[in-house]
DNA sequence: TCGAATGAAAA
DNA sequence: TTTTCATTCGA
């Protein structure tokens, strides 16, 4: 089912809000819809005139939907319900030929709910740019679970019968706080913004096509490559089970945008995330920075590169980052790392980024193997896939690397050790 | 700190 | 051709 959503202000464009039934989830007795706003407007992330000014005060002519006073600030992933838990058996698997008399009459007010959220003001598709917000952004997660970016929605023949898509279920729970981190495994990426008291609606962006999700309070991005590249918004990861707390909850972690951004000097980026998408965030970071006047977060821009051992010593996520403690100890130690003050490490290859994003996977595989005979495991696999499987890490490995040569171009230079000289 | 995988790049 | 190092984490 499409439904349309004409603006008064843009009386020639045309906002399509798509119910998408899930079909890759086979096996599921459930199954599992995707509202998707499939926006032709001009002022969604996608549209080429993005920079103009528009006014936000020209909503559509749609009927005021009553949200739901009881709504608490806190919401729980869990594993079964994609958005917001609704009834919808009597919804069809078919969407091409769903007649919208079918629907029961409280989701036709949540489509119309979903209308008002995506034209409202608050809503990404009616702003400019980033750099037009006129609220900072504020991300609750610790930097070792902002990572893992733009991750494709699984292939039906994934040997795992997890759905194609993130799955979210939002709802009511007691506040815990955000610390589940370092996953490579599960769901979906999570913005918060620094939303007004009375916003009860977020957002989620998907990819490709800049595609929209409503959820209660609070931003969610499917594919936040294209959120980083359009909106210069980074994403931290969301597993079920995490509970998002609103940016003034007293539990909320909220982290500086220097935190943020240093985040993206990892390399951890899943072999499906456009090299665009590294590129242009660091330049968003840059444009950022520049924009900051000197800020903490832009000192530390231009202070350390993009190199993610040159992070802020300030950063409070970072200073109990592995990493960063691998960067002082290094520096300490007098190794390689503290020759240059910018010395960056090398991007992984294609092998490192499967690696990486499957170690994890095989581990639980193979619970008590040890990490050399996961290894050895992912080399093996490694070499069994075919070429058309290796392509994408192989492609992300050479856009990071052409990256990294371009912004350190002596990342790779490393003295040898046949005389005893001491390094690494 | 080592090791196990692979691969890019330097030496 | 050899060596280094990028990731990960248990030993």
């Amino acid at each position: 089912m499409v439904w349309e959503v004409k603006t008064n202000q843009m009386p020639n464009a045309v906002q399509k809000l798509l119910l998408v039934m899930d079909k890759r989830a086979s096996g599921m007795n459930d199954s599992l819809e995707l509202l998707q706003c499939n926006e032709n407007l001009p002022s969604s992330p996608g549209y080429n005139s993005c920079d103009e000014h528009m006014e936000l005060d020209d909503l559509p002519e749609l009927q005021a939907v009553q949200s739901d006073p009881t709504q608490s600030g806190m919401y729980q992933l869990s594993s079964d319900v994609s958005h917001q838990e609704y009834p919808r058996s009597s919804w069809n698997q078919n969407t091409s030929d769903i007649p919208e008399t079918t629907y029961r009459e409280n989701e036709v007010d949540w489509l119309t709910e979903l209308a008002n959220i995506a034209t409202s003001p608050q809503s990404p598709l009616m702003q400019c740019s980033f750099y037009n917000r006129s609220s900072p952004v504020h991300i609750i997660a610790t930097s070792k679970s902002l990572h893992s970016y733009a991750r494709p929605p699984p292939v039906s023949s994934s040997s795992k019968s997890e759905p194609a898509f993130p799955h979210h279920h939002w709802k009511e729970e007691t506040p815990v706080r955000h610390e589940r981190a370092n996953s490579e495994s599960e769901s979906g990426i999570f913005c918060m913004s620094s939303l007004s008291d009375d916003d009860d609606l977020g957002w989620c962006n998907s990819w490709p096509s800049t595609v929209w999700h409503c959820f209660l309070k609070g931003w969610s991005s499917f594919y936040p490559s294209l959120t980083v590249v359009q909106h210069g918004i980074p994403c931290c990861e969301v597993h079920i089970g995490d509970v998002c707390l609103p940016p003034g909850h007293p539990d909320a972690i909220n982290f500086d945008d220097s935190g943020v951004f240093d985040t993206f000097k990892s390399y951890d980026f899943t072999p499906m995330d456009s090299s665009a998408v590294y590129v242009l965030s660091s330049m968003a970071r840059q444009r950022r920075a520049s924009l900051s006047c000197g800020g903490p977060g832009g000192q530390d821009f231009a202070r350390s590169g993009f190199s993610k051992n040159c992070g802020s010593p300030g950063s409070s996520q970072l200073s109990s980052n592995s990493l960063y403690a691998k960067a002082v100890k290094n520096h300490s130690s007098g190794t390689v790392s503290a020759t240059s003050p910018n010395k960056c490490k090398r991007p992984m290859n294609a092998f490192m980024l499967f690696a990486k994003k499957y170690r994890v996977e095989y581990t639980q595989m193979y619970p008590g193997k040890d990490n050399r005979a996961i290894s050895v495991i992912l080399g093996d696999r490694w070499k069994k896939m075919k070429n058309e499987e290796r392509r994408m890490y192989t492609l992300e490995a050479k856009a990071l690397a052409e990256e990294q040569k371009r912004l350190n171009p002596d990342c790779w230079k490393r003295k040898r050790t046949n005389s005893g000289s001491q390094q690494h």
